[in-house]
Order: C-alpha cells, then structure tokens, then sequence
DNA sequence: ACCTGAACACCGTTCAAGT
DNA sequence: ACCTGAACACCGTTCAAGT
C-alpha cells in the first residue's frame, strides 16, 4: 500500500478487484470506523484504486451493504441442533448469532430491514429451527413466530450492546431512587461477574423466553396426560 | 407555502423558526419519506427557509436526531402502573412502546444506540418498571437486566416491523420444507386473524417473557413457603 | 439575534478515453 | 473487460453581509 506505484490508465492486465474483495475491505472498515469513514471513496482509497473503479464489480453503495449482510448471515449459520437438547441447541443458537452480530456493530441496523435474498444461507439455520420446535409439539405457524420473536430480541440485544455504555445512567436524579439504586447494584454485580450490563439483560432475556418455552411445552404435555387418561 | 413571498436578506420582523419547529417538521420528513429526503436542505424547503438558517437553532444534523429522540421518548411515557397488576402493567407498557416506535419506523435504529440525557422523561417509565418488579420480589439489579431484556425485544420487534413483509420469504426453495410449510401456514393465519406476521411474533415472544416472569415469580413463592415451614 | 447568499469540502455515481 | 480522470448533482456546514 504504501510504495505502490501510481497505475497508469486503461485496463490493467490483471484484475486488482473484485466484488468479494470490496465487500470484505468495507467490512473491515465499518469495523475500524464505524459508520464515518466508511464511504466507496474510503473503500477505493483503502484497495489503491480510483472511486469509479468500484462501479465494474458493484452496482452500488446498497449493493456492498447486501454483499456485506450475505457474509454476516453466513457466519451465524451453526447446527448446533443434531447433537443438543431442543433448548440447549436454541440457547447456544441465539449466543452465536449474537456474537456474529455484536463483533460488527454498526451493521445490526443496516442488515436488520433488509430483505434476505431466497438463495441465502440463512435459511438453512430457520429450517433447523421451526424443525426442532415442531418436533416437540409446537405447530408451525407458530413456531414462525417464536423464531421471528427471539431474532427480534437477539438482535435488539446486539443493538444494545452497541450502545454506549452509560446510555441509561440517571446521573444523581433524586427522583427516581428505585431505578438509581437498581443501576448501582447493577454496576456491582458487573464488577464482580466480569459480565457487561448488556450480556447480563441478554442472558436474563433469553432465560425468560426459554423458561416461556418450557412452560408452554409441560402444559401441553400436561393437557395431553389429561386428555389420554 | 405555496404562495409565500420570498424573503430578503436580514433579520426578519418575527422568526420564522425555532427548535421544535425544526425537530417536529424533521420527524415529519422522516414518516413521509423515511430516511431518504430527509436532509438538512429537505427540513429548510419544507419551512421556506435556506439551510443556513437552521444552524442559528440547532448545532448539527445529529442535533436535530437527539430532538427527535426526545419527543419520541416523551410520547412513551405512559403511566398504566398504578391500576393494573404487575403482569398486565407490563403487557401495556410493552405494547404502547412498541407502537411508538413502529409508527416511526425509520428512527428506531437511530434512537436505539443514542444515549440519553439525562433529565429525559424516560427515567419515570423506567423508575415504574423496576419498583413494580421490586414489589413482587425480584432483586433490584436484575429487575434492570429484565427491563434492558424487554426493552431489546420491543426494539427489535419495532425493526422487524418496519421490514418489508416478504423479507423472509423462502421462494420455492425445495430444501427447506419444514421453513416453507410454516411460512405457508402464517399466512393461512394472519389472513385469518387480519394480525400482521409482526405483530404476531411480537405477541408470540411478549407472552414467552411474561410466561417466564410468571414461572420465576411462583418458584420464588415456592421456596419460601419451603423455607418458612 | 436571525435571516440570505455565496462558498467550502465533501459525497455517490456516470461516462468517455485508454489499454 | 477493467482501469483512470474528469465531471455532475448532490450533501452538511461556515461565514460575511444585511436588518
């Protein structure tokens, strides 16, 4: 990069780009700079070549974000469900497809109302899951739902830990002492555990929807037992 | 707007603008067209002023953000804590929080990771939360880690909300039969039901969370009526 | 103090010209 | 086919000049 010599017009005779290599190099910058610093100049300054050099490989910026949520998506995809527990594979599911998340921050919104495209890889993660809930008994239309609702607040939680982390600090309010004492032990169990604030509401979230899950899952069994007898 | 007079240079007898105005005719901008056509320049035409004339009220465009921040946040503040029982109480505030955003929706992901000042009225929606949860038994500091949970699921239901309804949709892919059958069988749903696919996934894990409060509520009961014999 | 008008330093994108 | 170089139509923001 740095004693590269200036390239002279016309086509070079072999390829210094392609379209994986400028959505990786803007990944890499949406890690480094966040959202500033990151623009198809900042892309084509970053891989020695001119702006509209960019144009031969992609159609457009939105172009590089879809390239970008295609790699992301197949970094989440894990099976963890052949070998686990129903619950323990979804648990270890949501952590991974957290993590993926977490580690590029400023992508959570970008990717989150983008249409996946049908050839993704996504959906081979979606069809491991409605499978392992409908073989414990869920129907699954609703089954749909639950993968939707806890993908909502997987990456609600990445969108969290995103943030900074004295978004909710209430400074020295007199007037709200039950939620200033909440953030001071709070802030103590964290010192303690070593867990930041945003994975201990992930883990306390998560064991609520699992603890939900299990609830709806006996009660059936249970109305099943009466039903039988 | 359109019959005004152009206005000369120099101080005009009475403003023409003020902060709210700008933050509310910005939010107006951003439902009306969302994040396209809402720019520094959009806010000016739309008040029949040059974009210059805004910076005499607000200091940046991320200025103008933090504004709209603030109003959304005030139109949260619902108060449902005070007749209605815990569960209820946070059932309601769940589903008006949601609505607030899911009206606007190009602003979730720019609120979401924005920190708040500290005088926000949020913090007296936030302080009902805990001490509601407090009263029925749960400590303080994981009564914030269920609130910072909740809350990542709304906003994360709010984003999946404003995502384009086929987002998910599998095509006619082959290999996926379990995903397609179920993708089939929420449409058959929500045709019937006239709930969009969202809100059913948002009601799907809103039920899962407060089924796993309640399953945390009665095993601490439990134990203590173990304990106190 | 609060507006206009002109300007500055940026963007994403297009397109002819070169090999 | 794939690069450079110049250009276009935009941005957010600054600042002098005017009242």
């Amino acid at each position: 990069m740095a004693g590269e010599r200036q390239r002279g017009v016309g086509r070079p005779n072999e390829n210094v780009l392609s379209r994986v290599l400028i959505v990786e190099t803007a990944l890499d910058l949406l890690d480094l700079h966040g959202r500033d610093g990151f623009g198809m100049r900042d892309i084509a300054r970053r891989l020695g070549v001119r702006p509209s050099a960019l144009y031969n490989h992609v159609a457009s910026k939105d172009d590089v974000f879809r390239g970008i949520r295609e790699v992301i998506a197949t970094r989440i995809t894990v099976a963890p469900f052949v070998t686990q527990r129903w619950d323990e594979a979804l648990i270890t599911w949501a952590h991974s497809y957290r993590e993926v998340f977490a580690s590029h921050p400023p992508t959570i919104a970008l990717l989150a109302v983008m249409p996946f495209e049908t050839d993704s890889e996504i959906f081979g993660t979606y069809e491991q899951v409605i499978e392992v809930l409908y073989r414990e008994g869920w129907e699954r239309a609703e089954a749909l739902n639950i993968l939707v609702a806890m993908e909502s607040f997987i990456l609600g939680s990445a969108l969290d830990a995103a943030a900074p982390a004295d978004m909710m600090s209430p400074g020295d309010r007199a007037d709200i002492p039950h939620f200033s004492a909440a953030y001071a032990e709070r802030d103590m169990r964290t010192a303690d555990s070593g867990a930041g604030p945003a994975d201990q509401a992930f883990e306390a979230g998560l064991n609520l929807l699992i603890a939900g899950l299990e609830a709806q899952r006996s009660a059936r069994a249970a109305s099943r037992v009466a039903h039988d007898r």
